[in-house]
DNA sequence: GCAAAATGCTACCCCCGGGTAGAATATAAA
DNA sequence: TTTATATTCTACCCGGGGGTAGCATTTTGC
């Protein structure tokens, strides 16, 4: 019941580039501030990269940049990039299939909350995240 | 954002026992009637059998059996058991501490889902789960 | 042109959840 | 007493998320 490591790094790191501002952040500054596994986190936003969510700048005093606007990036977005969002959307007993006509014995106690957070993931976006001052990063 | 397959697997088995009375289930018939690996099963019963949540019955025609009341037994208590319940009680993002006053960023999204999710878990009981007939085990 | 500073890529290692194998032990039925 | 059927215990293997290391590549600033 648990965001991956990945999607943890991955939102925290567009919150702080989203938080101060359009420019240029080197993978090395990010994760000297934030205190993510430099490597690691390079791999994540090349990834990033590669799906249109941020832009590589390359060479001396390059690094990455948020290019979309940050309404229109939402969580869910991220985690179906670092992570995907089938775990989020599969019964939660693992049933193959699992609805009100043919539900697990859980399905009537669960169903609302997997609902509940699908429907933030979708709905919450980067500017929502990163609008709040004096919030930890 | 998911059970652990031995939560998984616990909760069906339990549930299936409920189901089908208060006499002793093998492993082997448990296995067989759920698709459950029979080695891990017989693993996960012999660690709820030491924590008190079913009994062990040794020797030709043993098994397991669920001893206290069914209304007695919460998901809270099988979920803690087999995989603990650390992971639902933290910060999404994985700060040590965040609550109202020092919240993470994701916070306000993400806190009533948390706290609605545990509510569920330590409120419902295997009564309820076993008490509807028609629902796959 | 050259060096510095950045991304990009490949190959590893570690830990742990999930799963398997086999032998030891207990006990009811024959 | 023997045998069949069960739990119990230990050791091992596999895959994937998380993390590290090294080198190639790109591009700006001098």
């Amino acid at each position: 019941m648990r965001l991956y490591k990945s999607s943890e790094y991955a939102i925290r790191c567009l919150v702080s580039m989203a938080h101060s501002g359009g420019g240029v952040h080197s993978v090395k500054s990010l994760s000297d501030n934030l205190g993510i596994p430099y490597k690691f986190l390079g791999r994540l936003m090349s990834r990033l990269g590669s799906e249109g969510v941020v832009e590589s700048v390359k060479g001396k005093a390059g690094g990455y940049r948020i290019v979309r606007p940050l309404e229109d990036i939402r969580l869910a977005e991220i985690v179906d990039i670092v992570e995907g969002l089938e775990s989020y959307e599969r019964c939660i007993l693992g049933f193959d299939r699992c609805d009100e006509k043919n539900p697990c014995p859980m399905h009537e106690f669960w169903s609302g909350h997997k609902d509940g957070i699908l429907e933030m993931l979708k709905s919450t976006t980067l500017a929502q995240l990163a609008e709040s001052e004096g919030k930890k990063i």
